[in-house]
Formats: structure tokens, C-alpha cells, sequence
DNA sequence: TCAGGTACCTACCCAGAGGTAAGAAACACT
DNA sequence: AGTGTTTCTTACCTCTGGGTAGGTACCTGA
């Protein structure tokens, strides 16, 4: 619950699922997330070791984000989520 | 998220997959949940429809706590968080 | 010179998860 | 009279998720 229990890592990983990103990438496809989160939530799944930061030393900047194997790993939990959450609803 | 989204919830769900429960036998399986935090995720999960309440007018009081039908559909989620927590430990 | 984009950080606020500790109602049994 | 059993309740504390609002660094382009 620690590592994938708030409501913005669910739907990090969801979509992430899709592969490598950049950070005003999934601003974009999370519009609603404020970008204090964003940093925070992206720092704690690094630590947790389910997501890679790239950081690229260009002008303007450039980081992605990618999941690790064992972030892949959490993606049934993710998807079982959601699926109970539209079920639900 | 709101509904199962916390420690304590998943591992009552868990618990009460093995059928209709009292109080006392609940407490006893998750040791270390404090009275205050195993009543009040017991009611919030009766809010939310995922386990029904069967209170007995006995001296002393019995309390019988069980799944609902929707709490059933929640299954697949706690078995995927547990799994998951497993693998990655 | 000045607006603008990109990836952050900081301070302040609130609500809720989670813990500890104590007590309350009601009867049974010694 | 007192102790125990069972299901809660209440008060107080801390930590973190989450939001709002604003600031920073650096270069690009008009």
C-alpha cells in the first residue's frame, strides 16, 4: 500500500503503461494532478524502484520517466483497480 | 481508491473472504489493528457497501460482520495487491 | 529587453490514516 | 461487591496525501 496505494501513483502507472514519457507529457494526459504531486509522487516511485527517471542535460530540459520490471509487475494491481472501480460505479 | 484504498481495508477484505465474522475473531486474526481503526474501517466499509453488519440484542453484545456481493468484486484487488506485495518483498 | 517554455522547489493549509490511552454500557459469575 | 466479557466511543497526537500559490534556473526567440 506504501509503494502504489494514493490516487495519483494508480494513475501514474496507468500511464506509464505506454511507455517511456516526459514529465509535460503526463502533466498533459493528467491535467488534473498539480505539479507539486507530480514531482512528488514521480520522486516516490523512484524510490521504490517501480520507475526510472532519464534526465538529459539540454537546454531547455528534458527528463522522462519509464517503468522497471517491477513497476510492469504492478500493473495487474493497477488494472484490477480500475476495473473494480468502473464496476462499482 | 477511497473505498479499499488503505492498509487496514485490504487486509479486513482478506480476512472476511473466509465468511461472516464477529468482532472478536476479527481483532484476533489482525493483531495489531488498534479497537479504534478495526471499528472505524468496519463502518466505512459498510458506507461503502462492501460488508454488511449483523448486530445480535445479547448480553454480552454479538457482532457479525460480512461480505456484501460488492465486497465479493473487491477480491480480485486485494489478492493482486497481496500478490504483488509478496513478489516484491 | 522581455515574454515564454521546461522541470522543478517552497511555504502554507486542510483532511484523513493511524496510533495510544482511557472509559462506557450491560449482564453473568464468584 | 467486585471482576470479567464484548462492542464500541472519545480525546489527543503525529504523519502524509493533496491542494493553492508563488518562485527559480536557463536558454530561445521576437
Amino acid at each position: 500500500m506504501t509503494l502504489i496505494g494514493s490516487k495519483w501513483k494508480v494513475l501514474l502507472l496507468q500511464n506509464l503503461r505506454d511507455g517511456r514519457q516526459r514529465y509535460g507529457e503526463l502533466k498533459r494526459r493528467l491535467p488534473d494532478i498539480s505539479e507539486k504531486m507530480l514531482i512528488h509522487e514521480l520522486k516516490q516511485l523512484v524510490e521504490a524502484g517501480l520507475v526510472t527517471k532519464h534526465a538529459y542535460p539540454e537546454i531547455p530540459p528534458r527528463v522522462e520517466y519509464e517503468l522497471t520490471a517491477n513497476g510492469q509487475q504492478a500493473l495487474p494491481v493497477v488494472d484490477s483497480i480500475i476495473a473494480f472501480g468502473r464496476q462499482y460505479l
